[in-house]
DNA sequence: TCCTATTGAATAGCACGCTATATAATAAAG
DNA sequence: CTTTATTATATAGCGTGCTATTCAATAGGA
């Protein structure tokens, strides 16, 4: 029963996810950023006015790690949440002008983390690690090939 | 300012490794276990009787994170810690019989996820995965290069 | 219209990662 | 032999992810 962590996708995929957000976080924390908010400010700077389900889907999580994005990001004055003209269920989402200020320099902190990261790679190498990264996540988002 | 989150390796990172954490989960919960404790006994089934230090050093987190993941593992009845004889400050880890029964099952179950996740890549293509994700890693690890 | 189903969002509770801090035991210095 | 430093672990507090549940508002069907 031999399982080399060293050489298991999945533990690898971990860490280097771990290090990539650490890294970012290093880099956004002075502009009061954290990773998570950094990512919906970034569907946000994008357009404007979305609304929770919206993020939700462009930014492939659960509703509810999103609502508490949400409210981290309110309570840190980057947000406001207003309801919907037309439908009292909807709440829309707009950037304050502090968030506004923060696209240039933390797109800056994130392209600087990407870079670092791959600095290793050529870029013939960046293209492919890109490709495989989407051809094993469309992989897993597919259900079970059933057992025949 | 275009920054493109489907281009961007740490984005694509994130969601793979959501991706990984999740469909090991779904296939080890039946065990009784999560990802953070398989990984931890994947370590102590290959060498019952590791201290916490070793156990952080080989797994690549912080003191606080392994102390509370095996803090739910003693919790779950997988582990034991047991003062050392020789120096007090030191926990030695050792497995239970229910934790030794499961090696088999959740290797497999790993395993399977593994196998999924890389179900589109070629054999070749696996291998240049796995090393590249290694380089990037290393690139990470590495302390910033400073400003000349 | 009224009842039911659906939809959008919030909340509870947990796992797991982090930093910062506390506490206990041992080691090292004087 | 004290005093101080170091080491091993625990705890507090937080961010981000998840599932499950709740609540409010709208839509649809009888």
């Amino acid at each position: 029963m031999t399982f080399q962590k060293t050489k298991s996708a999945g533990f690898l995929a971990n860490q280097m996810a771990r290090l990539f957000a650490s890294g970012l976080h290093r880099r956004i924390r002075p502009l009061g950023l954290a990773p998570a908010q950094f990512m919906t400010l970034l569907e946000l700077w994008g357009e404007d006015g979305q609304t929770q389900s919206q993020l939700i889907e462009r930014l492939d999580v659960e509703q509810a790690t999103m609502a508490n994005t949400l409210a981290r990001m309110s309570r840190d004055g980057l947000i406001t949440r207003n309801k919907h003209p037309d439908d009292g269920r909807v709440q829309v989402v707009n950037l304050t002008g502090k968030a506004q200020k923060l696209k240039k320099p933390a797109i800056n902190a994130a392209m600087a983390q990407n870079e670092a990261a791959l600095a290793a790679l050529s870029d013939v190498e960046r293209r492919q690690f890109i490709d495989m990264m989407k051809k094993v996540i469309a992989a897993m988002k597919q259900p079970d090939p059933p057992v025949l």
